[in-house]
DNA sequence: TTCAAATAATAGGTTGTCCTAATAACTGGT
DNA sequence: ACCAGTTATTAGGACAACCTATTATTTGAA
Protein backbone atom coordinates (compact mmCIF):
# COMPACT_ATOMS: atom_id res chain seq x y z
CA UNK A 1 0.00 0.00 0.00
CA UNK A 2 0.97 3.48 -0.59
CA UNK A 3 1.77 6.22 2.29
CA UNK A 4 -0.20 9.52 2.73
CA UNK A 5 3.05 11.19 1.93
CA UNK A 6 3.54 9.45 -1.35
CA UNK A 7 0.39 10.32 -2.10
CA UNK A 8 1.30 14.21 -1.56
CA UNK A 9 3.74 13.54 -3.89
CA UNK A 10 2.31 12.00 -6.68
CA UNK A 11 -0.79 14.73 -6.11
CA UNK A 12 1.92 17.97 -6.09
CA UNK A 13 3.28 16.13 -9.35
CA UNK A 14 0.50 16.14 -11.15
CA UNK A 15 -0.87 19.85 -9.78
CA UNK A 16 2.75 20.99 -11.08
CA UNK A 17 2.85 19.50 -14.62
CA UNK A 18 -0.62 20.81 -15.03
CA UNK A 19 0.58 24.31 -13.90
CA UNK A 20 3.75 24.20 -15.74
CA UNK A 21 3.83 21.49 -18.11
CA UNK A 22 6.93 19.99 -16.29
CA UNK A 23 8.61 19.26 -12.86
CA UNK A 24 11.72 20.18 -11.19
CA UNK A 25 12.82 19.17 -7.70
CA UNK A 26 12.38 22.55 -5.80
CA UNK A 27 8.57 23.19 -7.32
CA UNK A 28 8.16 19.58 -5.57
CA UNK A 29 10.10 21.41 -2.24
CA UNK A 30 7.87 23.87 -2.52
CA UNK A 31 4.79 22.91 -2.85
CA UNK A 32 5.10 20.32 -0.02
CA UNK A 33 7.21 22.81 2.35
CA UNK A 34 10.17 20.33 2.62
CA UNK A 35 14.05 20.27 1.42
CA UNK A 36 14.87 19.32 -1.72
CA UNK A 37 16.64 15.81 -0.22
CA UNK A 38 13.65 14.69 1.11
CA UNK A 39 11.86 15.29 -2.78
CA UNK A 40 15.06 13.40 -4.10
CA UNK A 41 14.67 10.73 -1.61
CA UNK A 42 10.65 10.04 -2.38
CA UNK A 43 11.19 10.18 -6.04
CA UNK A 44 13.64 7.37 -5.55
CA UNK A 45 11.19 5.34 -3.88
CA UNK A 46 7.83 6.32 -5.91
CA UNK A 47 9.95 5.30 -9.08
CA UNK A 48 11.09 2.22 -7.84
CA UNK A 49 7.43 1.33 -7.50
CA UNK A 50 6.36 2.10 -10.86
CA UNK A 51 4.65 5.38 -9.85
CA UNK A 52 7.35 7.88 -11.62
CA UNK A 53 10.37 7.85 -14.25
CA UNK A 54 12.70 9.68 -12.68
CA UNK A 55 16.12 10.09 -13.85
CA UNK A 56 19.06 12.09 -12.06
CA UNK A 57 18.64 15.92 -12.91
CA UNK A 58 16.54 15.34 -15.92
CA UNK A 59 13.22 14.86 -14.29
CA UNK A 60 10.05 13.32 -13.56
CA UNK A 61 7.20 12.00 -14.86
CA UNK A 62 4.08 10.03 -14.19
CA UNK A 63 3.86 6.90 -15.27
CA UNK A 64 0.35 5.81 -16.13
CA UNK A 65 0.16 4.30 -12.63
CA UNK A 66 1.00 7.27 -11.08
CA UNK A 67 -0.88 9.56 -12.90
CA UNK A 68 -3.75 7.49 -12.19
CA UNK A 69 -3.40 7.45 -8.34
CA UNK A 70 -2.56 11.36 -8.43
CA UNK A 71 -6.12 11.76 -10.61
CA UNK A 72 -8.24 9.66 -7.68
CA UNK A 73 -6.43 11.74 -4.58
CA UNK A 74 -7.11 14.47 -6.38
CA UNK A 75 -10.69 14.02 -7.13
CA UNK A 76 -10.85 13.00 -3.87
CA UNK A 77 -9.54 16.47 -2.58
CA UNK A 78 -11.81 18.28 -4.94
CA UNK A 79 -14.69 16.66 -3.96
CA UNK A 80 -14.04 17.25 0.19
CA UNK A 81 -13.50 20.77 -0.30
CA UNK A 82 -16.46 21.55 -2.32
CA UNK A 83 -18.39 19.73 0.66
CA UNK A 84 -16.32 22.10 2.98
CA UNK A 85 -17.17 25.58 0.71
CA UNK A 86 -20.85 24.28 1.03
CA UNK A 87 -20.56 24.04 4.40
CA UNK A 88 -19.00 27.69 4.66
CA UNK A 89 -15.78 26.63 5.75
CA UNK A 90 -14.03 29.81 4.58
CA UNK A 91 -11.73 28.95 0.98
CA UNK A 92 -8.62 28.92 2.25
CA UNK A 93 -9.16 26.70 5.34
CA UNK A 94 -11.23 24.38 3.04
CA UNK A 95 -8.13 23.98 0.85
CA UNK A 96 -5.82 23.19 3.87
CA UNK A 97 -8.18 20.70 5.36
CA UNK A 98 -8.84 18.97 2.09
CA UNK A 99 -5.38 17.69 1.89
CA UNK A 100 -5.52 16.34 6.10
CA UNK A 101 -8.63 14.70 5.26
CA UNK A 102 -8.16 13.61 1.77
CA UNK A 103 -6.30 10.63 2.80
CA UNK A 104 -6.92 6.79 3.73
CA UNK A 105 -10.99 7.30 3.89
CA UNK A 106 -12.86 4.61 2.57
CA UNK A 107 -13.94 4.94 -0.80
CA UNK A 108 -17.74 4.74 0.59
CA UNK A 109 -17.15 8.28 2.54
CA UNK A 110 -15.73 10.00 -0.32
CA UNK A 111 -18.82 8.20 -2.52
CA UNK A 112 -21.11 9.79 -0.25
CA UNK A 113 -19.40 13.19 0.40
CA UNK A 114 -19.54 13.73 -3.72
CA UNK A 115 -22.69 12.77 -3.66
CA UNK A 116 -23.42 15.26 -1.44
CA UNK A 117 -21.70 18.07 -3.36
CA UNK A 118 -22.96 16.61 -6.58
CA UNK A 119 -26.46 17.26 -4.84
CA UNK A 120 -26.01 20.44 -3.66
CA UNK A 121 -24.50 21.34 -6.96
CA UNK A 122 -27.09 20.09 -9.56
CA UNK A 123 -29.99 21.48 -7.44
CA UNK A 124 -32.54 23.21 -10.23
CA UNK A 125 -32.55 26.23 -7.30
CA UNK A 126 -30.08 27.18 -4.46
CA UNK A 127 -31.43 25.11 -1.24
CA UNK A 128 -33.72 26.48 0.76
CA UNK A 129 -31.97 24.10 3.73
CA UNK A 130 -28.53 25.51 2.76
CA UNK A 131 -30.43 29.33 3.39
CA UNK A 132 -31.56 27.84 6.69
CA UNK A 133 -28.58 26.07 7.47
CA UNK A 134 -26.94 29.80 7.21
CA UNK A 135 -29.38 31.34 9.37
CA UNK A 136 -28.46 28.86 11.67
CA UNK A 137 -24.82 28.83 11.93
CA UNK A 138 -25.62 33.08 12.65
CA UNK A 139 -28.89 32.53 15.36
CA UNK A 140 -29.22 29.01 16.41
CA UNK A 141 -32.49 29.10 15.53
CA UNK A 142 -34.22 27.04 12.94
CA UNK A 143 -36.38 29.13 10.16
CA UNK A 144 -39.24 27.07 10.53
CA UNK A 145 -40.58 24.84 13.33
CA UNK A 146 -43.69 24.52 11.42
CA UNK A 147 -44.26 26.62 8.56
CA UNK A 148 -42.18 27.04 5.38
CA UNK A 149 -43.28 29.65 3.07
CA UNK A 150 -40.49 30.09 0.51
CA UNK A 151 -39.77 26.28 -0.13
CA UNK A 152 -37.85 25.33 -3.68
CA UNK A 153 -36.05 22.23 -3.31
CA UNK B 1 2.49 20.73 19.69
CA UNK B 2 0.82 17.33 20.13
CA UNK B 3 1.41 14.62 17.60
CA UNK B 4 -1.91 13.05 16.02
CA UNK B 5 -0.45 9.70 17.51
CA UNK B 6 -0.23 10.92 21.11
CA UNK B 7 -4.03 12.84 20.99
CA UNK B 8 -5.21 8.63 19.71
CA UNK B 9 -3.60 7.28 22.54
CA UNK B 10 -5.16 10.22 24.89
CA UNK B 11 -8.71 9.21 23.25
CA UNK B 12 -8.12 5.84 23.66
CA UNK B 13 -7.04 6.30 27.45
CA UNK B 14 -10.31 8.35 27.98
CA UNK B 15 -12.83 5.63 26.64
CA UNK B 16 -11.55 2.92 28.38
CA UNK B 17 -11.72 4.85 31.65
CA UNK B 18 -15.20 5.84 30.42
CA UNK B 19 -16.00 1.96 29.92
CA UNK B 20 -14.21 0.53 32.63
CA UNK B 21 -13.22 2.78 35.26
CA UNK B 22 -9.54 2.05 35.13
CA UNK B 23 -7.03 1.64 32.32
CA UNK B 24 -4.21 -1.26 31.54
CA UNK B 25 -1.44 -1.37 29.11
CA UNK B 26 -3.37 -4.48 27.37
CA UNK B 27 -6.32 -2.59 26.74
CA UNK B 28 -4.85 0.60 25.22
CA UNK B 29 -3.15 -2.13 23.12
CA UNK B 30 -6.43 -3.54 22.18
CA UNK B 31 -7.77 -0.09 21.20
CA UNK B 32 -5.09 1.22 19.29
CA UNK B 33 -3.97 -2.14 17.73
CA UNK B 34 -0.13 -1.83 18.80
CA UNK B 35 1.47 -3.98 20.68
CA UNK B 36 1.97 -3.45 24.50
CA UNK B 37 5.48 -2.16 24.56
CA UNK B 38 4.36 0.60 22.02
CA UNK B 39 1.61 1.47 24.44
CA UNK B 40 4.53 1.95 27.49
CA UNK B 41 6.49 3.69 25.64
CA UNK B 42 3.67 6.25 24.43
CA UNK B 43 3.01 6.42 28.41
CA UNK B 44 6.18 7.69 29.22
CA UNK B 45 5.88 10.36 26.69
CA UNK B 46 2.65 11.37 27.70
CA UNK B 47 3.66 11.41 31.07
CA UNK B 48 6.72 13.52 30.50
CA UNK B 49 4.76 16.23 28.72
CA UNK B 50 2.17 15.97 31.80
CA UNK B 51 -0.37 14.59 29.83
CA UNK B 52 -1.22 11.58 32.03
CA UNK B 53 0.16 10.61 35.00
CA UNK B 54 1.92 7.20 34.48
CA UNK B 55 3.07 4.35 37.31
CA UNK B 56 4.87 1.78 36.27
CA UNK B 57 2.84 -1.98 36.86
CA UNK B 58 -0.21 0.65 38.91
CA UNK B 59 -2.40 2.12 35.82
CA UNK B 60 -2.51 5.39 33.87
CA UNK B 61 -4.60 8.03 34.50
CA UNK B 62 -4.84 11.39 32.56
CA UNK B 63 -4.48 14.44 34.04
CA UNK B 64 -6.38 17.30 33.61
CA UNK B 65 -4.80 18.47 30.61
CA UNK B 66 -4.57 15.34 29.21
CA UNK B 67 -8.05 14.74 30.43
CA UNK B 68 -9.05 18.19 28.00
CA UNK B 69 -7.23 17.38 25.31
CA UNK B 70 -8.85 13.90 24.95
CA UNK B 71 -12.16 15.41 25.33
CA UNK B 72 -11.46 17.64 22.40
CA UNK B 73 -10.52 15.11 20.00
CA UNK B 74 -13.35 12.90 21.39
CA UNK B 75 -15.81 15.47 20.53
CA UNK B 76 -14.14 16.14 17.35
CA UNK B 77 -14.81 12.16 16.45
CA UNK B 78 -18.12 12.32 17.32
CA UNK B 79 -18.87 15.21 15.42
CA UNK B 80 -17.49 13.86 12.35
CA UNK B 81 -18.88 10.56 12.83
CA UNK B 82 -22.26 11.84 13.02
CA UNK B 83 -21.64 13.95 9.99
CA UNK B 84 -20.89 10.55 7.98
CA UNK B 85 -23.71 9.35 9.49
CA UNK B 86 -25.90 12.01 8.17
CA UNK B 87 -25.32 11.55 4.90
CA UNK B 88 -25.42 7.77 5.03
CA UNK B 89 -21.71 6.60 5.47
CA UNK B 90 -22.15 3.13 6.87
CA UNK B 91 -21.91 2.70 11.02
CA UNK B 92 -18.46 0.76 11.10
CA UNK B 93 -16.98 3.11 7.93
CA UNK B 94 -17.83 6.23 9.53
CA UNK B 95 -16.48 4.96 12.87
CA UNK B 96 -13.19 3.57 11.09
CA UNK B 97 -13.12 7.16 9.04
CA UNK B 98 -13.74 9.51 12.01
CA UNK B 99 -10.72 8.17 13.59
CA UNK B 100 -8.81 9.55 10.35
CA UNK B 101 -10.28 12.86 10.08
CA UNK B 102 -10.07 14.13 13.47
CA UNK B 103 -6.83 15.14 13.45
CA UNK B 104 -5.54 18.33 12.36
CA UNK B 105 -8.18 19.85 11.03
CA UNK B 106 -8.88 23.77 11.83
CA UNK B 107 -11.01 24.41 14.54
CA UNK B 108 -13.64 26.35 12.00
CA UNK B 109 -13.79 23.60 9.43
CA UNK B 110 -14.65 21.26 13.07
CA UNK B 111 -17.07 24.19 13.84
CA UNK B 112 -18.73 24.16 10.67
CA UNK B 113 -19.36 20.04 10.75
CA UNK B 114 -20.88 20.45 14.26
CA UNK B 115 -23.10 22.90 13.20
CA UNK B 116 -24.12 20.95 10.57
CA UNK B 117 -24.81 17.94 12.75
CA UNK B 118 -26.40 20.08 15.10
CA UNK B 119 -28.79 21.78 12.12
CA UNK B 120 -29.87 18.33 11.26
CA UNK B 121 -30.17 16.49 14.62
CA UNK B 122 -32.62 19.60 15.98
CA UNK B 123 -34.49 20.13 13.23
CA UNK B 124 -38.28 19.87 14.12
CA UNK B 125 -39.11 17.32 11.63
CA UNK B 126 -37.07 14.79 9.44
CA UNK B 127 -35.64 17.24 6.93
CA UNK B 128 -36.58 17.43 3.29
CA UNK B 129 -33.54 17.95 1.81
CA UNK B 130 -32.12 14.44 3.31
CA UNK B 131 -35.24 12.22 1.66
CA UNK B 132 -34.49 14.06 -1.21
CA UNK B 133 -30.70 13.57 -0.99
CA UNK B 134 -31.23 9.85 -0.11
CA UNK B 135 -33.68 9.45 -3.17
CA UNK B 136 -30.47 11.44 -4.91
CA UNK B 137 -28.45 8.81 -3.71
CA UNK B 138 -30.69 5.79 -4.90
CA UNK B 139 -31.96 7.09 -8.80
CA UNK B 140 -29.49 10.46 -9.56
CA UNK B 141 -32.21 12.49 -9.80
CA UNK B 142 -33.80 15.76 -7.26
CA UNK B 143 -37.16 14.80 -6.18
CA UNK B 144 -38.47 18.01 -7.58
CA UNK B 145 -37.23 20.45 -10.23
CA UNK B 146 -40.12 22.98 -9.06
CA UNK B 147 -42.79 21.23 -7.67
CA UNK B 148 -42.37 20.42 -3.54
CA UNK B 149 -45.61 19.12 -2.31
CA UNK B 150 -44.53 17.85 1.37
CA UNK B 151 -42.16 19.91 3.08
CA UNK B 152 -41.68 20.23 6.15
CA UNK B 153 -37.98 21.60 7.19
C1' DT C 1 33.75 29.06 -23.63
C1' DT C 2 34.15 29.64 -19.09
C1' DC C 3 32.69 30.13 -14.56
C1' DA C 4 29.40 31.77 -10.96
C1' DA C 5 24.89 31.05 -9.48
C1' DA C 6 21.21 27.98 -9.33
C1' DT C 7 19.68 23.52 -8.84
C1' DA C 8 20.06 18.67 -7.67
C1' DA C 9 22.08 14.71 -5.43
C1' DT C 10 24.53 12.31 -1.71
C1' DA C 11 26.09 11.39 2.96
C1' DG C 12 24.99 11.05 7.33
C1' DG C 13 21.85 12.12 11.27
C1' DT C 14 17.39 12.83 13.96
C1' DT C 15 12.81 11.78 15.36
C1' DG C 16 8.63 9.29 15.93
C1' DT C 17 6.35 5.07 16.00
C1' DC C 18 6.34 0.61 15.67
C1' DC C 19 8.19 -4.18 16.30
C1' DT C 20 10.26 -8.91 18.51
C1' DA C 21 12.59 -11.24 22.10
C1' DA C 22 13.81 -11.37 26.60
C1' DT C 23 13.01 -10.23 31.37
C1' DA C 24 10.43 -8.73 35.36
C1' DA C 25 6.41 -8.04 38.21
C1' DC C 26 2.03 -9.09 39.58
C1' DT C 27 -2.08 -12.24 40.90
C1' DG C 28 -5.08 -16.00 41.98
C1' DG C 29 -5.78 -20.76 42.88
C1' DT C 30 -4.01 -24.51 45.39
C1' DA D 1 3.00 -19.01 50.77
C1' DC D 2 4.00 -20.63 46.28
C1' DC D 3 4.25 -20.76 41.55
C1' DA D 4 2.04 -20.81 36.85
C1' DG D 5 -0.06 -17.86 33.92
C1' DT D 6 -0.91 -13.23 32.71
C1' DT D 7 0.53 -8.72 32.12
C1' DA D 8 4.03 -5.16 31.88
C1' DT D 9 8.63 -3.51 31.01
C1' DT D 10 13.12 -3.19 28.93
C1' DA D 11 16.49 -3.77 25.31
C1' DG D 12 17.55 -3.32 20.90
C1' DG D 13 16.27 -2.62 16.10
C1' DA D 14 13.55 -1.40 11.75
C1' DC D 15 11.58 1.99 8.91
C1' DA D 16 9.56 6.27 6.96
C1' DA D 17 10.12 10.92 6.50
C1' DC D 18 12.49 14.58 7.41
C1' DC D 19 16.75 17.51 8.13
C1' DT D 20 21.77 19.98 7.43
C1' DA D 21 26.07 20.13 5.28
C1' DT D 22 28.54 18.86 1.45
C1' DT D 23 29.40 17.76 -3.25
C1' DA D 24 28.15 17.50 -8.06
C1' DT D 25 25.87 19.03 -12.10
C1' DT D 26 23.70 22.20 -15.13
C1' DT D 27 23.07 26.60 -17.27
C1' DG D 28 23.13 31.33 -18.64
C1' DA D 29 25.72 35.70 -18.89
C1' DA D 30 30.10 37.87 -19.73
Amino acid sequence: MLSRKAEDYLEAILNIIDEQGYVRVKNVSASLNVKPPSVVEMLKKLDKHGLVRYEKHNGVKLTEKGHEIALTVKDKHNAIKSFLKIIRVPDKIAERDACIIEHGLDPKTITQVKALVEFVETSPVYPDWLKHFETFCETGKHVCEKKDHNRKN
